[in-house]
DNA sequence: TTCGTATTTGCGGTATTTTGCCTAATTTAA
DNA sequence: TTAAATTAGGCAAAATACCGCAAATACGAA
């Protein structure tokens, strides 16, 4: 294999996955973990990657990342974390977007096998980085504000998929009023997302807990797990857990 | 065996291989390594091939995988402009993804009425940032290796939509064998975007002309216009010229 | 044809590049 | 802190590239 195969083999992984690793690209081809390495630096040198202990990263990636320099990525990754933990291999499964399911999609293991259908431009993007994972875009008009297509033709699709998860991203849960949302679109594809599952998981930080918003998506007792960053067992959950929600 | 003949040779193996090692032509065709070394760099100096130490790399295949690689911004920015130019209010436009597309997309007028179909996920985010413009996604499984949607699905939406306009990324395109492409699926998309719009504009820069790709998406009698970072009046663009194509 | 000229080719010698291995220093994770 | 993994730098072997030259070949004109 040539030098500079090698190297465009390198960014090829780099834009899939985002990462590397020197060991695992030494595998790979068959060449020493110095000829990597070699191939790494000077791939940095051009800027075309950056170098890190260990393999390398993508610039876009690491750009993006710095970008959104989300407050609560430390409770969104627990969150992520969890959420994760219950996604099994060959499970079909619709998600909507937000910043929570992003942090999730990266969170996925590398290997998992399971199909995702989503409307959010993002998270498509995100789940794709997985090499293992099939993602389904459901098509329609783009809705600027939440970046997930909309409309007619998207509920359609999604009624026409049998999942066995569905994972929300939170905006305000409710005891009484259940899952709401403002935007009357983003609600039609949340509705049918539910509709759609097997079972129903909202994810979000706490602080969208014990609010509401204009337009109902769905009573609480259509919703089976509720994932949050706190304790299973933290008392600001017990109201939810008494409504007959799971709490991880 | 001529010197012609075996430039010729060569040719055909980079395109078959994507690449050709000075060592392995030498042995076949019983010639000294100097030789070779001496028709690749001819063949390098002419912008057939792309000569490496120990060998040699296909065009096509170099620049597929510097799709992401933001090298020629500058050149992308004239296309886009070029580009941009042509588009008028209330149009309804098929676009394909890749660098030269998001360059595009960014350059477009802020208040520019029109409505954008794209299989692309990358490029319906840029869209979706100009308020003005309607987008709309078209889905399908999600291919990783150009994050596009791809698929029965997609193709069969395309044939519903009827556009002024088709904005295709070229890969690689040739006077004799036309536009085409190495993922078969993506072909599919291509081709049906062309069949569903009134006309058709490969953009993209200078490199990609006269090199070849595994799998036609169409004849250039299929396409009406030709942008690229040259001046109209530039003579590689003049083959072109003559097969019928405008030149912007 | 035959000659002269230009091009092409092969070869030897010398640089340069590439790669793998080694050891010492550094970083990472538990 | 310790143990394992990763990195940096030096070194040597092999492969490859470059240079100049001479032989071989092709080509056009007399």
């Amino acid at each position: 294999m040539l030098k500079k195969e090698r190297q465009e083999f390198i960014l090829h992984q780099l834009n899939l996955h985002n990462k590397v690793l020197c060991a695992d690209l030494s595998n790979m081809m068959g060449v020493s973990d110095d000829t990597i390495r070699r191939d790494l630096q000077e791939l940095a040198q051009e800027e075309k990657l950056i170098k890190v202990h260990g393999g390398a990263l993508s610039k876009s990636f690491h750009t993006a990342f710095d970008r959104e320099m989300v407050y609560n990525l430390e409770d969104k990754h627990i969150i992520a974390q969890k959420t994760a933990a219950l996604v099994q291999s060959g499970m079909y499964i619709l998600t909507s977007g937000g910043t929570s399911i992003l942090e999730f999609a990266k969170s996925l293991d590398p290997n998992l096998n399971a199909t995702f259908f989503t409307c959010s431009l993002n998270a498509a993007i995100e789940f794709a980085h997985h090499s293992s994972i099939e993602v389904v875009m459901i098509g329609d008009k783009v809705s600027k504000d939440s970046m997930l297509t909309t409309g007619a033709s998207a509920v359609q699709t999604i009624e026409s998929i049998q999942a066995d998860l569905c994972i929300l991203g939170i905006n305000s849960l409710d005891t009484q009023f259940g899952l709401s949302e403002n935007d009357w679109e983003v609600v039609q594809i949340k509705k049918a997302m539910i509709k759609a599952s097997k079972k129903t998981i909202c994810i979000g930080i706490s602080e969208k807990l014990n609010s509401q918003q204009k337009i109902k998506v769905a009573n609480l007792d259509e919703i089976d797990i509720l994932i949050t960053e706190l304790d299973p067992n933290d008392s600001r959950l017990l109201s939810f857990k008494h409504k007959g929600l799971t709490i991880y």
